[in-house]
DNA sequence: AGTTCATTGTGTTATTGTAACACAATCAAA
DNA sequence: TTTGATTGTGTTACAATAACACAATGAACT
């Protein structure tokens, strides 16, 4: 892996070392508090948010090129991560970043790698918010969780990005486990539940999705309750990991 | 749009039109005889098949380069077309088409855009068999439908691409409408039960296939039968399109 | 012209899955 | 000790699916 002291020697330099015309963006999504959110960068010198990106090394398998970004960003190895799109309009880039940058500070560079029309592919990943710590890097000068419901003005193409990764983590959840990557080891039913009605922005029934949920047979209960809330003390389960990536694999419904 | 003269003018002055290191292929299923079919090309002068693929063009939408090489390839404008992956690998592109041509023609052109690494872009592609007009290219010599489990030697990775195209197929299937593009405007309802027991690779009941079927709303039963069949004539149906769309969007299953 | 027979159209029943709803147990806070 | 929101565990009505039966059709055969 290449490191680059300065954003400049990245952005005059790094055409040697990645991949021409072709990005990486990362929907990160966490769960915490009850809402859904989503890891975004604050552009550093310009103000607004994206979408944390990166570039692929040219020897470098792309859903590597994905690992790599998520685990600096992140700083976690065990998460969900997937492919959903790849955005190719020719028009995506005319506001790029780097191109309003060397506008603004006079550099004079019209075949700068960056400044080429990019595809980006669009990964979305599924992390546990509270484990995750969040860093920036040399273009950002923050990084923060938003509420999906609640997005600052997003670089470029950004929003329409995360409004298909988010389409996408719906229709997943219809067909797919979905809260491994989501949620901490242990877990209430009602988080659980919690976490579904969130990402489907809609409320279940507490008793049927329960027995739905254990039907399919990829929870084990705990012989342990959540400790200290009010109320009544919830099991804890945890996920049978096995028959979880099972799961993932085949799918839930089998209509035909 | 720009046309070569020559595979070589194109492999020599191509990369002035086309974005670097970008590909699209694309997987054309199409269903005949009770079987599910896929479009290859016959490399000149090399031997082996392919998928029909090409390139983006400079200012050209991704989602439009495929339509482009579908048309050139099928004469049809009315199909469905669909990304489901970018395959990534950087090995993928080892034993490429053109590096074979090149050393066995003795072209020396180390820096050819055609001979760095290629991501390529998979879709694919549902269309009616009868009124495809099959078009092989400048670069192969010949076109042809294969069964999909009797597939010739592929180049490359391009088995690959092409299961992966089918198993987007068989889940797709289970969550949306699929048929109007495989199939003739009228069919019976044993034909459009075959094509689905044929991507699914297993029998279903002839009855509740029916009955499933007519309950998503998206058949019109015509006032016509089959004529000129032996054994009793069946009815004619075809889709309501507009249902049928609206399905497309939606999906089947409600799971939650 | 009548018979044969594979195929189509339509229906029934048993089983399973989903939606809607009820009540007792629990545990922190009052 | 009482209160009240929340959890664990049902039950019942309804819808969807799986498995199966029989009459109608029409080309092919006698």
């Amino acid at each position: 892996m290449v490191s680059f002291k300065t954003v400049n020697d990245f952005r005059l330099h790094g055409g040697k070392y990645f991949m021409p015309c072709i990005s990486i963006d990362c929907v990160i999504f966490g769960f915490h508090d009850g809402q859904l959110k989503v890891l975004l960068l604050k552009i550093a010198n310009l103000g607004g948010w994206s979408l944390p990106g990166g570039f692929i090394y040219k020897d470098e398998h792309i859903n590597d090129s994905a690992h790599r970004i998520l685990i600096e960003r992140t700083g976690l190895h065990d998460l969900f991560l997937q492919q959903f799109y790849v955005f190719g309009d020719p028009k995506r880039c005319e506001n790029n970043i780097t191109k309003v940058v060397f506008e603004n500070t006079g550099i004079n560079a019209p075949d700068n790698w960056l400044l080429q029309r990019f595809l980006t592919i669009g990964y979305y990943a599924l992390v546990d918010f509270k484990t995750v710590n969040a860093r920036h890097d040399l273009f950002s000068e923050d990084s923060d969780w938003h509420d999906i419901d609640n997005l600052p003005i997003l670089a470029m193409d950004h929003k329409n990005i995360m409004q298909q990764a988010l389409l996408t983590l719906r229709t997943h959840l219809r067909y797919e486990p979905v809260g491994y990557n989501l949620l901490p080891k242990k877990f209430t039913m009602p988080e659980l539940q919690k976490l579904y009605e969130t990402i489907l922005g809609r409320k279940l029934d507490r008793r049927n999705f329960q027995r739905k949920m254990l039907s399919y047979g990829i929870l084990k209960r705990l012989n342990q309750r959540r400790q200290g809330v009010a109320h009544k003390a919830p099991y804890l389960y945890s996920f049978d990991l096995r028959k979880y990536s099972t799961a993932l694999e085949e799918g839930f419904q089998s209509a035909w």
